[in-house]
DNA sequence: CCCAGGTGGTTGATACGTCACCCATGCCCC
DNA sequence: GGGGCATGGGTGACGTATCAACCACCTGGG
């Protein structure tokens, strides 16, 4: 993405360039990370997260695939992934017959357990120690703006 | 990523899960734009991008990896299916034996040269204009500043 | 009661990124 | 000048995201 037709200003550019490649980095990183640690993606992590904090470590599939803002075919390939490597296990849902509970196991606790402190403790080496307050405050205000504008939009 | 063990303050979680979702978010949208609108990924486009501004509009393999910032693999497999769509060609380097330059074709001229318009004005319609000159400022000097600390220690 | 449309979930194809290897060529030093 | 190592590149396997199609079940209206 360089110049080509009309572009941006220098400013913007940079500013929109740098975004870019933050996420890409530190997104990177942290997965890496995490792998090596825990043998878990992020993806995984999310789910598991999610999971270990809801009653009883049971949710719809269709509702996890919501609060992640996943599309069910992703929940449902990646559940059979995990459940395959006994983090979760599927359940049937007896009062809707097409339902199906996603359930956390012991394994599944302990690995999230285990990695969830190293991933904060990550996220703040990488990321928040290098950033002062007033900016995480601006960065906390854009992002919500414009997530917001984006969903509207939609 | 919720709360389990030790956290983020309100403040840091708000800041970072924003900017996470804040990236998935426009990621996705502008992917999907640019696919929709030219037939191109992202990744594509990042290609076609370089080489419409390079003398020749041509460039070693491995030059373009390291200017994108993507393993040799990867740029080996994409080259393949851009070429594959003739986007690209290859091109064997007669100055070093292993070599080979990526070429962009007429019909990547053309893709590149419809779709880079559009995809700025996503980019401004999307973010830029919902973002003050000095929030974009300061997005920028947090961007450059983690950006180099990641660099710095790896 | 039946059926039309919606919803929950699965599956297979395709595209993509990464990893671990492999091969060939170039380069350098003894 | 020959052996060892680095470099440029290709390949196949695997995990993963998306899309489209599909099936099963539920639900509401006639």
């Amino acid at each position: 993405m360089a110049e080509s037709a009309d572009w941006l200003t220098a400013e913007e550019q940079r500013a929109w360039r740098g975004f870019v490649r933050l996420h890409e980095r530190l997104g990177g990183r942290l997965a890496r990370l995490l792998q090596a640690e825990s043998d878990l993606s992020a993806a995984d992590f999310a789910v598991l997260v999610h999971l270990a904090d809801v009653p009883e470590g049971r949710q719809r599939q269709q509702g996890l695939a919501r609060t992640l803002e996943w599309e069910k075919s992703r929940m449902s390939h990646h559940v059979a992934r995990m459940a395959g490597r006994g983090l979760v296990v599927r359940q049937e849902c007896s009062e809707d017959g097409r339902g199906a509970f996603v359930v956390i196991t012991e394994a599944g606790r302990a690995a999230v357990e285990a990695a969830a402190p190293l991933h904060v403790a990550a996220v703040r080496s990488l990321f928040l120690d290098h950033v002062t307050p007033a900016e995480l405050r601006t960065l906390g205000e854009v992002s919500e703006r414009v997530v917001a504008k984006l969903d509207e939009e939609s």
